[in-house]
DNA sequence: TGCGAAGCGGACCGAGGGTCCGTATCGTTG
DNA sequence: CAACGATACGGACCCTCGGTCCGCTTCGCA
């Protein structure tokens, strides 16, 4: 067992800093000025206890991520339709999109603020990974589909946090309206028929 | 008139920049350990100097990013087909997006460098604004495809230097699948029938 | 109550983008 | 060709920010 439980203080500084740091995301226009000096201050915390508890910002930045997901988590791994398990693909791949268009929405300045961390590109997350395996795998079992990687890769640039940041924020678009668009667009990719260049689908 | 004609020393020494910061994003992993005084160094010019002609890290990442690209937006504005003007919107539009999606893989670390410029999401710029426009044209004439602006947009998200980076660079899928994939989607896209979700539409 | 281990916190560091200003060069005018 | 303003050079300098270090404090176990 690797996990040793941690001191009292130590979860309480913990916590401390997850509620500092989310409150201070909620309310910010850039989530880029948004420095590490701040979120410690604002948990009344030495800035070694907030990197001792997060390793560094992404660790931050991930745990806040996670925290906020965890019901959508829950409810996709294990929930009632539409977004759990028992849910033909047709009617689940929609309605995981929505849900994640909705969290970013809900969410915006930090996805935008996870995203846009200069370490490493948000492809090469678990986060990303579990995301893109689920729905590949509902593509696959969708016929007419025809590249259930690519074309999960693609519905999830469709709900990237700068995108939505900036048709929701720069443009305006209404919540509703974002939603119906993703909707229309990821009908139109699953009901396709084969697509034409079925000859080229195979070389490489 | 505001165009003030620029010494011939500036000149120089601009064109020297270019090609240095060029020649050092060619030939490197990771872009982001090209700094500005590496560039500096590599033109044999001061930091000032380079600072001078390009205001700041992003303005210098453009003018090389717009340097690259002169030959396909001319092709794209005045060429023959398929990328020409004279094309019709179901040829030209996976054209676009195959052109798009190879100069991103000739240019990947400076594609990347750019999008992933900390000043300012990708979507704020003039660059993006021309394409998404371009591509919004051609989509609304086709029949059958629902809302061109937001379809646009995520077409050219699949193209997002950073996901090109992931499939080309990590995932190692070469080329030509990448680009059989990109054509295969887009066929998806542009060829599928009216949404199933037509009722929501014009909601919001 | 004593004592090691775990944690704390803020001074400190290095990197990197961007600025400043004394000096050098340009090119124009007489 | 000489002189002189305008323009540009360059690199020392500054600032911010993520991340580290280490002497001091607190915890919690016996």
């Amino acid at each position: 067992m690797p996990e040793r439980k941690p001191r009292k203080d130590a979860a309480r500084n913990r916590k401390a800093v997850l509620v500092a740091a989310d409150a201070l995301y909620a309310r910010c226009d850039n989530p880029e000025d948004v420095t590490m000096a701040d979120i410690a201050a604002a948990a009344d915390v030495g800035k070694g206890t907030l990197f001792r508890a997060f390793g560094d910002r992404t660790g931050l930045l991930r745990a806040l991520y996670e925290a906020r997901f965890e019901p959508l988590r829950e409810a996709v791994e294990a929930g009632p339709p539409p977004l759990g398990p028992a849910t033909s693909p047709l009617q689940r791949v929609p309605a995981l999109l929505d849900a994640v268009l909705c969290f970013k929405l809900d969410n915006r300045p930090l996805a935008l603020a996870l995203e846009e961390s200069g370490s490493g590109s948000p492809y090469r997350t678990e986060h990303y990974a579990r995301w893109h395996g689920l729905l590949q795998a509902m593509l696959s079992r969708i016929p007419g589909v025809a590249d259930g990687d690519f074309t999960a890769h693609v519905l999830l640039a469709a709900t990237r946090a700068d995108l939505v940041e900036h048709l929701a924020g720069h443009e305006g678009i209404p919540r509703e309206r974002m939603r119906a668009r993703l909707a229309d667009f990821t009908a139109g990719v699953l009901g396709s028929p084969t697509p034409r260049t079925q000859g080229r689908s195979g070389d490489g």
